[in-house]
Order: structure tokens, then C-alpha cells, then sequence
DNA sequence: CTTGTAATTAGATGATTGCCTAAATATCTT
DNA sequence: AAGATATTTAGGCAATCATCTAATTACAAG
């Protein structure tokens, strides 16, 4: 869970998850949002992609990324695992 | 929200959290959980504690630690928001 | 008020990170 | 096959980060 914490930890990063979240997206439709060189973009991707938090398509001549929506389901259970401790059993 | 993203991104600090989940410590016996110097932990209380996962309260000779539990609702808030999207109302 | 214990702050160092430009790869079009 | 477009990979640089040792602050107990 580690590189899943680690990809959150940048706020271009977030970003990201939050255009995915809408709709599915092209690489280059994702770096066209900021106002980072395309190369940076593509390494935020793949950051995302190693922490499991998007899956990429390729689509022709382009690359199709999307959320892992299970991945997002995991993260939650751990963020509850960090926080206070629930009524007990 | 960006501090407390990159708060949750070293690990020592997640098990910080996980030690306090159960009972609030003094800085003394959370140091001792782990194999870095005091000061190294010293330095991750004072990234969680600008982030206000945790509060810090001097208690005679000590300072004892605690979550702030308030955050953690909105951290998963937050972590909502970047997940998927939900059925639309 | 001096000594001991708890904890933080200061300053340094090696590793990681985010960004860049340039080059490479993959696909489509002609 | 050659040219155009989409995206990634390579190599380098400056900033941030996790860690260390040493020095400092805060309180307690003689």
C-alpha cells in the first residue's frame, strides 16, 4: 500500500484521479490540463498505473487511462485502519 | 489537504498513526517502536502534526500524543471525492 | 540551582522526487 | 516506406525528504 500513499502524495496526481473520475481520458487529453511538459504527465501516469490507481488501454493510436475503481475500495478500508478506533466488536 | 496526503505517505508515519489508533503515548514510547533515532520520530510527529492527523499536549516531563479524530472524517472525504463516481443523485 | 530525563531543534548528508529537453517507440495515413 | 501524431523513455538538474549526530529547551527532583 505504500506506492498507493506515495501517488496520492502529489497534488498533479490527484488532479488526475479527479479527470478520471468523470470520464475515461487519452494521455494526451490528461497533459493538455496542466501546464507541465508531457513527458512529466507521463510520469505521473505511470506512478498512478504502478500504484494500481488507473489502468491504461491502448486505443489505436492512443492511450486510453481510466480509474481501478477496486483499488479505491482497498484504500478506503485503509484509511479506516489509520483513523480512530471504531466501537468495538 | 496536501500536507496531510503527504503526511500518509511514509510508512513510519502510518504506523505512528496505527500505534495511536488504540491509546494516546508519549513521544518517548513512540520513538522506542522503531529502529530510527528519536529525533527522526521527533520529525515525523512534527509533519503529522502540521498536518493535524495528531495533537501534541505537554503533560508534566512528557508530550503526549493523540489522532485528531476530526480529520480522519475529513481525509475520507477527500479520498471519496477522488474515488469513481457515485450514482448522481 | 544543579543534575537527570524527555523531547525538540540545528545542521549535514545521501536518496528520492518532479521537472525539463531530447530521443525513441508505436500507430495511423498516404 | 515515409511522414505525422501520440506517448513514453532517457538523462540530467534542483528541490524535497528521511535520516543521522550534536546541541538545545523544558520540566522534575533532589
Amino acid at each position: 500500500m505504500d506506492s498507493t500513499f506515495k501517488a496520492l502524495a502529489d497534488p498533479t496526481r490527484r488532479r488526475i484521479l479527479a479527470l478520471l473520475r468523470d470520464r475515461d481520458r487519452t494521455a494526451g487529453e490528461i497533459a493538455s490540463e496542466f501546464p507541465i511538459a508531457w513527458a512529466s504527465v507521463s510520469h505521473h501516469l505511470t506512478v498512478l498505473k504502478s500504484a494500481h490507481l488507473v489502468l491504461a488501454e491502448r486505443d489505436g493510436q492512443f492511450i486510453r487511462y481510466s480509474l481501478n475503481t477496486t483499488v479505491f475500495q482497498e484504500l478506503m478500508q485503509q484509511i479506516l485502519d489509520l483513523g480512530p478506533t471504531r466501537k468495538r466488536k
